[in-house]
DNA sequence: TACTATACCATGATATCCCATATAATACCA
DNA sequence: TGGTATTATATGGGATATCATGGTATAGTA
């Protein structure tokens, strides 16, 4: 489970730290790295486990495969994204086509979301964070955590 | 059950110790630790067991990266949570984001709340407390209580 | 040859482990 | 019941390991 915040410099050869922690957590039996695209919403990358990934490709699989919906999705995840593999002491390198997106250049930020993570700018999601936690207090969202921690149980 | 209320130092490296009746109620089979997040509520720190933050963070996941009500939620929930490792002697070392947010300095307070439990600041919490019973003395909710009370009996 | 990418090694700061001690709680026994 | 022994637990400090980061060396490529 991907939990926390980690910011992190990239070095003078483009290379970063994933956080020990989050490496933990990621399957390196089959591939030695993690899955990295575009993110849909904000401008920041996603970064995943190579075993989720699959499960989001065999997903898209059960779509109808003559729909526009399949072919877009397909086309932009799966073939938009990049396997970064770790070197001997856990970094990786970001391709400049997800920098440039991204809006990255000499830190970075790791951001857990539980089965997958995020990479930012330090300051770009710092404010991000600030509007989500005042759009939680205002919509009262606690309410919802309760819930579906109830129903699960 | 997290009962009660424990006080305690924090010494100079960080380190608190969390009350040995609540290491008793937590699951130590796949993390040995609490998870613990900003409150939504109070200036405290929300403590809970590894496996509910799990559930929690199941609810939150789909595969569906383009929802937009999610969004919010999980990254101020997750990307907020901190996992904390017990040493041999069943301590923790409390982040300084989460501190300062609960403005917690040389000592804390933990509070048991049944299936989850909080750390505050320990002058804080007492003035929380007296506020609290005044409340419910006002309301004269007391009888409410005794009557769910008799329920869980 | 120049240039890039990957593997390998070094280091300082931080966090973790391990052992020690004092105090409080409990059990045991007269 | 009273007093003592034993255990559990909070707290403290030194030793060790981990990790982020920077640098060097080697291999591949055009």
């Amino acid at each position: 489970m991907f939990l926390s915040q980690y910011t992190y410099k990239i070095d003078s050869k483009g290379r970063i730290s994933v956080p020990a922690d989050f490496r933990i957590g990621i399957n390196t039996k089959f591939f030695n790295g993690i899955i990295a695209f575009r993110s849909y919403k904000f401008k920041a990358i996603e970064g995943l486990d190579f075993e989720k990934m699959k499960k989001i490709a065999d997903s898209l699989d059960d779509l109808d495969f003559f729909s526009e919906t399949k072919n877009d999705i397909t086309t932009s995840i799966l073939s938009d994204s990049y396997k970064l593999l770790f070197d001997g002491e856990g970094r990786i390198c970001i391709p400049n086509e997800l920098l440039k997106f991204a809006n990255i250049k000499n830190q970075a930020t790791f951001v857990g979301r539980g089965s997958s993570f995020q990479i930012w700018n330090p300051i770009l999601f710092k404010n991000y964070l600030e509007k989500a936690r005042n759009n939680i207090k205002k919509k009262k969202l606690s309410l919802v955590i309760k819930n579906t921690n109830n129903d699960k149980k």
